[in-house]
DNA sequence: TGAGACTGCTAAATCGATTGACCAAATCTT
DNA sequence: AAGATTTGGTCAATCGATTTAGCAGTCTCA
């Protein structure tokens, strides 16, 4: 069954398909007495005729479309929700979008790049799952924007989580619930993410607002990737002195978090009431099912797919062109900060505290 | 900057674009002079023609496509392994993978399949998350493949899991290891998905063959959703008295196996020395987390949607036309399997153990 | 030597829409 | 009543490729 084209809502309605081009794409200014425009859309019902987007976008080199070159999208929870942003906020403007996932393979990626813009696509997205600096790829079009990563060269909008805010907003959480003593549980890797730097800056300022000096050995390093290398991370900090030992742990994320839990539980102590622990990622699986549920930072992967589309397809202005924009990270309150153990001694070097 | 198009190639040659596209696209019968076909490439490479894909696809009427709607993407783990078979695939066979994600919404699925035809794609992926049996929607060509669900008329290929197979092997997997008294955590909902039949149907077969007949009790069911399920449902099954507990538990999935292993852990059972566990889903964070990891059976959706695109781009036929395809789930043997507890008494009605 | 075959390449039609130029008829001006 | 406007539409070019039919020129061989 062949396609319906315009000719033959041009012959049902006995009109051009001039004419019918210009009554169903609501041309303004188009001088179609009201009495045609009606029969064209009658019989475009009747016959069902949906234009070809192809034809379409031939000759208007507009072609509703929006590609999205990813490096990883298989071994990560967070790909999923970023998709699903960039796609509603694609569809809401009454775009396409095509996915092209590149495993970090520069030959793919150029590849990729190549036939997106082969395939006339309106903008692009450039989009990591680990937030990080990138080398503008060669070939991007203009109408780029980049997502979850920032390009080395500012040139383009792009879109990061607020690691700083989203630290901040942790260990404000513990200081809240009266900890003073609160490790920070970092990734340790050649090649550190961008978020650990930013996530320790943000613990190093909000403790020294507190008028907290942390204690060096509360610095402790896991590989990020196994709980496993969280719960010896969390060792290290147990083995401390009665007096140095922290009684609240920032994790770089929920999965060193649940390693905390692991440590925590094997020394017969309870989270919170002995020792509490905030995460990142919010990674539903791991923080949602500990025992107890664990409280964390969310990443926003959903609001920046959003942010990425809308100002790809021009529906919104990056408010900064130069600049990265921020979003949020929302903290995501369950049951693993209380306050700290009544019988916790003062450290020893601890500051009064003269939070205001 | 302009695209170069064909012509400019022409010009920079000196051939006509007749020439061009019969040199570019290695026409075979096309005669032209070796020299000729030199010159052209020559030209091509030095301008950096790339082929307008939209051009080529008006003429051509195949656009190096494939279009991919599902319902849900965003909230489970499952979709970018599936997402990711299906567009390594397509790259394979130079396409390009356009992905639609309806959120279950039938208007939106309707729209979504009308603007995938209207793209001309060259075939379609019908997709859901979870395995179901779904009605045969509205407009789908007749190039469609359906991913992780069955058309309740079967009149197109599809590829579901092998769920009777993989829970086999799970409970296999416990009698190898010496239980007899093994229990089937299920889900529990008002519209229990096919996996829940199939598996409790492999559970029933291979104990039978066993030669075990399997006490009502140890039939129990969770949400599905929560380990918080499991571990109730594994409670029900700890309190049953000695004779009649189980040593050993097929769960639905990882999540309610997690439970399994907090309700154990709450009463002072080591797994899996005095409780072995299998799940079902292979959930990366949740079966590799789990202390001690989880043995689980592999749910093959990256698999899957490799087969899927591979079938709609026609590059491998469907065994069975009307029958759905159905992909292995293999085994992930982890820690939390080992024989049952020395102490454990032969059941009440237990036959012999027969097994050759 | 001249018909037929072959070689190397090009002209022009085509895919299905959009759009600027233009036309015929009706209406308005003066 | 003749010219100017307005109204309601159509013609044909266009987007950038692919593809079929066919044109010159050369070669073959009776």
């Amino acid at each position: 069954m062949a396609r319906v084209r315009i000719s033959d809502v041009a012959a049902a309605a006995g009109v051009s398909t001039s004419t019918v081009s210009l009554v169903l794409n609501d041309r303004t200014g188009a001088r179609i007495s009201e009495e045609t425009r009606a029969r064209v859309r009658e019989a475009a019902a009747v016959v069902g005729y949906t234009p070809n987007s192809i034809a379409r976008g031939l000759r208007t080199q507009r072609t509703r479309t929006i590609g999205l070159v990813s490096d990883v999208i298989a071994t990560t929870p967070f790909a999923g929700r970023m998709l699903a942003g960039a796609q509603d906020a694609a569809r809401e403007h009454g775009h396409l979008l095509i996915l092209v996932n590149t495993d970090a393979d520069p030959a793919v990626e150029r590849d990729a790049i190549r036939a997106l813009v082969d395939h006339q696509v309106d903008a692009m997205i450039f989009a990591t799952m680990w937030h990080r600096v990138v080398e503008t790829p060669e070939g991007l079009p203009d109408r780029t924007v980049f997502l979850d990563c920032r390009p080395a060269d500012g040139t383009r909008p792009a879109v990061v989580p607020d690691e700083v805010a989203g630290g901040r907003a942790a260990v404000r959480e513990l200081l809240a619930a009266g900890h003073r003593r609160i490790a920070w549980l970092d990734i340790d890797e050649p090649d550190p993410p961008v978020a650990s730097g930013l996530r320790h800056q943000a613990y190093r300022e909000v403790l020294a607002e507190a008028g907290i000096t942390p204690d060096p050995a509360w610095h402790v390093r896991g590989d990020g990737t196994t709980a496993a290398s969280g719960r010896a991370a969390t060792d290290r900090l147990l083995d401390l002195p009665p007096h140095r030992r922290p009684t609240a742990i920032f994790c770089f994320n929920d999965r060193m978090a649940a390693g905390a839990y692991v440590a925590a539980r094997h020394r017969g102590l309870e989270i919170p009431a002995d020792l509490s622990v905030v995460g990142y990622d919010d990674q539903q699986l791991v923080a949602g099912e500990l025992d107890p549920p664990l409280t964390t930072i969310a990443l926003p992967h959903y609001e920046m797919g959003r942010w990425a589309a809308e100002v790809a397809l021009g529906a919104r202005e990056p408010p900064e062109p130069d600049q990265p924009y921020l979003m949020p990270c929302p903290i995501i309150r369950r049951d693993s900060v209380s306050s700290p153990p009544a019988a916790a001694p003062t450290p020893a070097g601890g500051e009064p505290d003269t939070t205001p």
